[in-house]
DNA sequence: AGTAATTAGCTTAGCGCTAAGCTACTTATC
DNA sequence: GATAAGTAGCTTAGCGCTAAGCTAATTACT
């Protein structure tokens, strides 16, 4: 298809917010509303679409992260449950409660670990392992279609301006 | 196919999600991952940071949120409950106990409209108004901050991919 | 060795959300 | 004018999270 439409996009919701701030607080300085309203925006789109995506396989998109860790470790895909949570920057109590559902859901396993009697490994099963990778899969063919809106070259470029950003705000945080 | 790393990015922690995916599963195309991996940990540092900034004024960021749709929607700040979860995609229940906190911390008010006896106006009190006012400020000059990892120029084209992209996957949602 | 401090994982209370269902009121249809 | 359908706001049950506190095991200090 060619893009036979302007490329000028005229007017989006962050843009009619920030029109409706220029209108009542014209002393505000709301330039970097553009850029962070619309990373708030496209991370409540995009997270609800990979939560249906998950569901579909029968796990929640914080189930997925688990699977996903233990996955992305390698063989022999196994990590206690302080490491996943810290990883997924959660604390211990969220992480029993994931642990304890994808256990009971066959997906993982705990079982002590030999060199510290106060620690558990976490270990995917087959059944695990199966999911995740079909999950996976699913999961970024749906981040691949959203990020067709861009050419490669766009998508290269955003890549890159997220990144520098990500860096620097990650240093000025608490 | 993903273009080969720069020299000069001293690699991030989604890139180094990325490149263990590469190790495990070097059938899968992670290319998406790079932008909207970034996306979501930027809204998750962020969001932090405004519920932190909000929180030394005593709100939370949802609350935040319903006092700055009054606030935009200007003079005389009065919209009804279902407008406010409408706009807030939240759903009505969430709303009530948004709206219940707010009242009893005296920012705002709830009376009968007059002309549907079914509906609500909800309205800033003068607190309320002064709270926002300096809330929005102290929001913006955060973002603001967090901006001035890149140029001018390179906000503004972050910020027109981001647009590009949102009304992309804003379309193509369900 | 004996004791203190730290660490792993779990439990509980509380919070804010959603989904579903309720009552009161309004609008549409006949 | 009566009745059906729709809408506004609230309530409740359930879910997943955090913060705080617990026990058991490990490590560090003397």
């Amino acid at each position: 298809m060619s893009t036979s439409k302007a490329a000028r996009t005229p007017t989006d919701p962050v843009d009619a917010i920030i029109d409706q701030w220029a209108a009542v607080r014209p002393d505000l300085d709301t330039a970097a509303m553009e850029v962070f309203g619309r990373v708030f925006r496209l991370s409540r789109a995009m997270g609800d679409r990979m939560e249906k995506t998950y569901a579909r396989l029968g796990i929640s998109r914080g189930e997925f992260d688990v699977l996903a860790t233990l996955r992305r470790s390698g063989d022999p895909y196994a990590l206690s449950p302080r490491q996943l949570s810290a990883t997924l920057m959660l604390t211990t109590g969220g992480m029993t409660g994931r642990l304890d559902k994808l256990e009971r859901a066959g997906l993982l396993r705990r079982s002590p670990d030999p060199h510290d009697r106060r620690a558990l490994q976490v270990t995917l099963t087959d059944k695990g392992l199966t999911l995740v990778d079909e999950a996976v899969g699913a999961g970024l063919a749906v981040q691949t279609e959203a990020l067709s809106s861009l050419d490669e070259e766009q998508a290269g470029q955003l890549a890159d301006l997220l990144r520098q950003l990500l860096a620097g705000t990650g240093r000025t945080s608490r």
